[in-house]
DNA sequence: GTGGTCGGACGATCAATCAA
DNA sequence: TGATTGATCGTCCGACCACG
């Protein structure tokens, strides 16, 4: 990122670091943990960090966390919606000589092939998922990995110029605390959401209760922005709160494949 | 209290490689 | 040809600082 600086970042207690399992503060949606309904928040998980696909030019910048509207809720905030624009992603190296594969056990070291649920896939083995059996009670944590190892499984790809994201796992409704927002840390309050709400449309409530397919309105867009193209036959059916955010999230990287 | 800066951890992506 | 691996690139956490 920045090439110049003079502060140390404290490299002896990594906060984000996965050997620093109870010091979740965010989750797999990129949303902070308490923008979470405490009940169904585990204090002893840490998952995955959701980052969005393309951070806007000034959040990029300044390394803060965007979503995927444009404008984004921190250009709304900081009052520059007008400059809130996708930055630019460099094309990947071609060409790259790599050596010989090792099979893996996740730690390096070279093991037979794992097995999992999911088409061989590892479980996310996160222990918030450890009270959790059937999915009653919903918490980003559970659910499986969402990486690459599943993109693809849905419809073909729809042409990226005819995607708006659909933005229902970013935008909490919960009544911002009360200490307000502090810094950067995307703690917008109630009142940067009306505000954004009153600019650019109603925003999701969260987390859904059921899956509308497709959404019956794209929260985070103008009203006078294009509308998206929907595969005719939903990707997800599901209707329990559990597994909600991961669908959405998988839908939302399948159209871009 | 608020916003800006920034190092670096780590998440996302995808081409190269493997294996059936 | 689909699955897996690993390199690359990008996001953004969180500490620190400046300012009003």
């Amino acid at each position: 990122m920045s090439l110049s600086g003079t502060h140390a970042p404290d490299r002896d207690n990594p906060p984000n670091s996965a050997s620093y399992p109870n010091m979740q503060s965010v989750t797999d949606s990129g949303m902070p943990m308490h923008m979470f309904p405490l009940s169904t928040v585990s204090t002893t998980s840490r998952s995955k960090r959701k980052q969005v696909k393309n951070a806007c030019t000034n959040c990029q910048k300044a390394c803060k966390k965007c979503d995927e509207c444009r404008p984004c809720l921190r250009c709304v905030k900081y009052g520059h919606p007008d400059q809130c624009v996708d930055s630019q992603r460099k094309e990947r190296k071609k060409g790259v000589k790599r050596g010989k594969y090792k099979k893996r056990d996740g730690k390096g070291n070279n093991v037979e092939p794992v097995d999992g649920p999911f088409l061989g896939m590892p479980l996310l083995q996160s222990p918030s998922t450890e009270h959790l059996s059937t999915g009653e009670t919903y918490t980003e944590s559970v659910g499986f990995e969402p990486s690459s190892y599943h993109y693809g499984h849905y419809p073909p790809a729809i042409p990226k110029s005819n995607v708006q994201m659909y933005c229902a796992d970013y935008y909490p409704m919960q009544e911002a605390t009360s200490s307000a927002h502090s810094g950067d840390n995307h703690e917008y309050t109630s009142q940067h959401i009306q505000d954004h709400q009153r600019l650019y449309g109603p925003v999701a409530s969260y987390p859904p209760t059921t899956i509308q397919y497709p959404p019956s309105q794209l929260p985070c867009l103008p009203h006078h922005a294009p509308q998206p193209t929907y595969y005719s036959t939903p990707p997800y059916t599901k209707s329990s709160t559990a597994g909600i955010q991961e669908r959405m999230t998988d839908y939302d990287d399948s159209v871009y494949r």
